[in-house]
Parts: structure tokens; sequence; C-alpha cells
RNA sequence: UGGGCUAUCGCCAAAUGGUAAGGCACUGGAUUCUGAUUCCAGCAGUUCAAGGUUCGAAUCCUUGUAGCCCAGCCA
């Protein structure tokens, strides 16, 4: 009894605990809220559309939109649109779909920095009247050239004291498209002998004739990241604009956009860690470059960590959620295992999927004293931990497959599964004894001979004797034959992603295996893409929606089962 | 060599001056019709280092060390 109590009380204590254990940022936004600067909080997602979204962004996604569900405010999709160079409709289409499918849910919330170009060219105009920014013409280098470097200030421009008046006419040309490209930017007039080189008198506006996927040729002029990204928190009245690591400099000019421009509320800029994992390329260059090699078949492939990828490879959005929960969210750049993802997906789909029978190597195996042309149906359990999941008929007949890895003819020690006089017993069916076996010239068995005792069919409560092994097999005569392609990582994990002298990537040859000959019990006949099971022993796999055909099911393996099965020498 | 940031187990990561949580991985062992799952046990004599303050330091101070980021009219 006192036991139990001090367990109780133990329980209790942990979860107070663990309600107390938040992240820093959540730490951040309970301050606010205790001390009156936020009443409801808003969170957003600002992906520039030039690509797709991988793992990392995942992490960005979730942890804004768990934010804000957290702290029952509101969280946006808004795409930072201010480059047209690099942008298109094509990458918002994708992202779209890759945030509602990770669950981030931005309701009716969807954004376009492109659509607050007329008030950034309002706040512009007012940042000039206020005599804090101007119109200088210098060009890209002599900019650079004057701005210093890391350990000397910069110096002025020639142009820093241009009056208010002659800066409101020459920016409202620049908008009117008088000026060439690059011949001018408008700059804001901060501080050239600023430690911090974002202060130097950054530009905030460039002249560009580029046709942009939203705003069309309307405008040729396009405000720069750090100008227009507090502007657009504010509109949206984003209470905590939270970005990663490299953004830590920018953030007094991000004050500094938000103070002159005098908006009530200011976002809060709050920069994170992102989400790395190890032995894994996340690079667009890199990607691409692996896409165009053919080394992948696209940006999807399931080899890659993109959402895309994750998700034709069979992830889960309850995985991916559950792995970034457990990284947790902190300043310090790490990377995490992919052991974390893996044990993620399996944790998710253990109980959720069938499991079902597939040989991934198949060796032919006659039961001798079964009757020739005869077929029982057995019954199994489509998931023995989730009864709910209910049970299926399998046809078992004299002629099975079972895995080429399940027989050996001169096994080590403690192999518990066929060898010549050994007996284990089929899943669902019956205990085979091995009596004898046939090979080709070069060795290789190519049929195994047993005998099967009808006693010690699965759940006649047989227990005259007991077995070491249970191995998975197919009916011959029943059996789907599929592909099902088994992955390990694209990259040399001994060497790591990149090499070191000449820039490239250690790839791992191995990186798939296809198995072209796998046999599948009857029971996934019928499987659409993005379906998922688990074939007994071998892991859990989903039909792949690219390579599958009306004919063949294509099958990619998500991830293996554990095994503490280590082969040893005799 | 200017500025900003970070450092707690193999990998993540808590701890907010009160005597190092948790997860992954790993190692035993039990149960098992999956060598899976589940269960149980083990896994930081000390927090980058060295000094100091304190009854008490991962937390405060001092001095170092290491790593990451910044010189786009990219985001």
């Amino acid at each position: 009894m006192d036991e139990k109590l001090e367990a109780l009380s133990e329980n209790v204590e942990n979860a107070e605990k663990e309600a107390v254990s938040k992240n820093f940022i959540e730490q951040i936004i309970d301050r606010d809220i205790a001390e009156g600067r936020c009443r409801q909080v808003v969170t957003r997602f600002p992906p520039e559309p030039n690509g797709y979204l991988h793992i990392g962004h995942a992490k960005s996604i979730l942890l804004n939109c768990g934010l804000a569900k957290k702290y029952g405010g509101k969280f946006n999709l808004r795409f930072d649109d201010t480059n047209p160079t690099k942008e298109k409709t094509e990458f918002v289409e994708s992202i779209i779909e890759d945030v509602k499918w990770i669950g981030g849910d931005f309701e009716d919330r969807l954004f376009f920095a492109s659509n607050y170009f007329g008030e950034m060219y309002e706040g512009a105009l007012r940042l000039i009247r206020k005599g804090k920014a101007y119109v200088c013409d210098l060009s890209a280098d002599e900019i650079r050239e004057y701005r210093g470097t890391l350990t000397e200030p910069g110096k002025n421009s020639p142009y820093r004291e241009r009056s208010v008046e002659e800066n409101l006419d020459l920016f409202e040309r620049m908008k009117n498209g008088e000026f060439p490209d690059g011949s001018k930017v408008l700059r804001a007039k901060i501080d050239m002998a600023s430690p911090n080189i974002n202060m130097r008198d950054p530009v905030i506006y460039r002249v560009a004739r580029l046709t942009h996927h939203n705003t069309g040729d309307q405008w040729c002029i396009y405000p720069m990241y750090d100008y227009a990204h507090p502007i657009e928190d504010a509109i949206e009245g984003v209470t905590h604009s939270i970005c990663t690591l490299e953004f830590e400099d920018h953030r007094p000019l991000y004050d500094w956009v938000v103070r002159e421009l005098e908006y009530e509320n200011p976002p809060k800029q709050i920069e994170f860690a992102k989400q790395y994992l190890t032995n894994v390329v996340t690079g667009k260059r890199y990607i691409k470059k692996l896409v165009e090699q053919g080394v992948v078949d696209g940006w999807d492939d399931p080899r890659l960590v993109t959402i895309s990828a994750l998700r034709r490879r069979g992830f889960t959005p309850e995985s991916i959620r559950m792995f970034m929960e457990l990284c947790g969210v902190s300043k310090a750049n790490s990377s995490a295992d992919y052991a974390m993802l893996e044990y993620c997906i399996r944790e998710d789909l253990k109980l959720k999927r069938p499991r079902i029978m597939a040989v991934l190597d198949p060796v032919k195996l006659v039961i001798t004293n079964y009757p020739e042309g005869k077929v029982e149906y057995l019954t199994a359990q489509n998931n023995p931990e989730n009864k709910e999941m209910g049970t299926r008929l399998i046809p078992f007949s004299r002629e099975l497959y079972i895995e080429r890895e399940d027989f050996m003819i001169d096994p080590p020690k403690k192999y518990f599964r066929l060898y010549p006089g050994n007996e284990v017993r089929l899943m669902n069916a019956y205990f085979v004894k091995c009596t004898d076996y046939v090979t080709d010239e070069q060795g290789n068995v190519t049929e195994i001979r047993c005998t099967y005792d009808p006693e010690t069919k699965s759940d006649s409560g047989f227990s005259g004797r007991k077995v070491k092994g249970t191995i998975h097999w197919v009916s011959a005569l029943h059996a789907v034959q599929v592909t099902a392609r088994l992955y390990e990582n694209l990259i040399d994990e001994e060497k790591g992603v990149y090499n070191e002298e000449d820039g490239s990537m250690n790839l791992n040859p191995n990186s798939v295996t296809v198995c072209d000959r796998c046999c599948v019990e009857p029971a996934v006949q019928g499987a659409k893409p993005y379906a998922s099971f688990q074939f007994l022993r071998n892991g859990f796999f989903c039909v792949d929606y690219k390579d599958t055909t009306d004919e063949r099911l294509v099958f990619n393996r998500i991830a293996s089962l554990k095994s503490s099965y280590k082969p040893e020498a005799k």
C-alpha cells in the first residue's frame, strides 16, 4: 500500500516536472504573457518558395504551429517571396502540400510577403522623411569596399547626406523604373562603424526588373529580407518571430526597423538551432547534384530527407512529430542520430499496421508428408498486439517459399532456424523438420525438404515439445510476386557526408538493394500507394507511389526491425 | 584578428544556488508462434578547462579553450 502511494506521488511529481520543463522559447513566451507584453501568441512559418522542404523545415513548422496551439494562439503560413529571381509557383504548391501533410494547420491564414509590397514602400518613404534612409549610387562592388571588413570599420557613402527631398524624388523614380537594374539602392542610415556588419547602412531596396510569381511586373524595386521581414511580422500581428541561429546578428536590424516604423506591439525575433540529422544530405545544391547525376530518382527519392521523400518512404506525420518532440529545442548546434527517427516510425506503426509474411529472398521448401494438391487456409492475427485489427486466412500447401537466410547446411552455434535435422515452427502453421536438401552444381541450395507434424498447428494448444525458431513463409502457389527495395544510408557513415578535399559527397555504393523475386502472402493484393505493412521479421514496408504499376507492387522498406541476432563464427 | 552565439553520457536534452531528469543508442536478464514487441536491471563520483565566491556551484565571478554564424543589391 505504501509502495503504491509512493509510486503514485512519484507519478504526480513526474507529471509536474514534465509540465514545468519547458523549452527556452516557451519560457520567453511565458514571461511575455506574465508581464503583459503579449495577449495572444501568433507565430508563422515563412519559407521562400525556392525549393522543396526538408526535415529541418519540418522542425520549424511543428515548433511554430505547436507553440500557437499550446498557447491558444494562431499560426500563419507566409511565403517570404521578396526576391523573384529564385521563386516559383511550383514551389509554393509543393510547400503548401508539405506543410499541411506534416500537420502545420494554418487554417485560412495563407499569406504572401509580396502582398505587402505597398506597405513596405510606404514604410520606406517614412524612413526617408525621418532622415533614416537614403538613395545610394555606389555600385555593388563599391558598397562592399565601403562596408569595411570584420575587423575594420566601414566608410560613409558619398551619397549618405542627400536631402530628404532628393531621396524622396530619387526613390520614387527608382520605383517608376527610371534607373537601370543595380544602379541605385535604398539604404538604411544607421552606423558604418558598427561592429555588427548588418548595421553598416544595409541595403533595403534594390532595382530589379523581374517578373514576380505573384505581383507580375507591377514592381521593379524589391525590398530586402532584413527590411521586409519585420514588416511582414508586424502586419500579421506576429508576436514571436522564430528563426534559426544565423539570424542572431540580424536581430538588432529587425528591432531597428520595427522601432523606426513605430509599430505598436512589436514582434520579437527568437533564434533556435536548426535540426540536423547525422549523415544526411539536406543542402539544395547537393541534392540537386544527386538528382542530376542520377544517383537518386528525384527530390522524393526514399533515401533523401525532403518531406516528400519521407512521405514516399512511408514515414508518417505522427512519427516526424514524435521525432521533433524527442529532439527538443535549444540553441546548441547538434545533430540527431537517424536511429531516433527510426525509433519513432517503428513506434508509430507498431500497433497500426497489419503484420503479414513476405519472403524477400525465397528458396523452396517442400513438405514431403503433406498431400499434393491440398490447400489449407490458416487463421492469423493481423496484429497480435492489436486484436481490433482482426484476423485473415493464409493459404498453406505442400510447397512453400522461405527466406534463404533461414536455412543453413552447416549452421554455427545458436542458429535457431532450419538446418538438417532441426525442427522449427512455420509461423501461424506447423512445426516442420528438415530431412533433406538439394543443391545445384555450385552448391547453392535449391530446395529444402521437410516433414510436418499435424499436431503442432498454431493455436491448437499443442505443448508436447518446444522449438527455438519460428520462421515466416509463403505458399508457392499463392505467392504474390512483388519488388521490395531495402535501403541503407545514402552516405558512407564511416566517412561522413562531405569529402573535405574536393567537397564531393561520400556516397555509400550499397544504399539500395532491390529484391525483385520477393514473395508475399495474398493479403497484399490490391494495396494502394502509401499503404504500409509490417513484413514479419523483415521490417516496415510502404507501397511506392511512383514505381508501382497495375501489374506489380513495389515496396520501399521504411525501417527494419531491431535485431539482437549476431551471426557468430563456429 | 571585430561582433554575435554555444559547450551537461556515444546522440538529443532537463536542471533557473540545494547535492546531475528523461529519451535514443548500447549491455545484460525474463517472457515471446517475429532473434521484434513487452518487462526488469545496468549505463555522467560530475557538467569544456583552471582558479575563485559560497555551508552548498552545471548554475555566480575570473581567466582560458573549442565549435558555429556574420563582410549578397540572397533568405
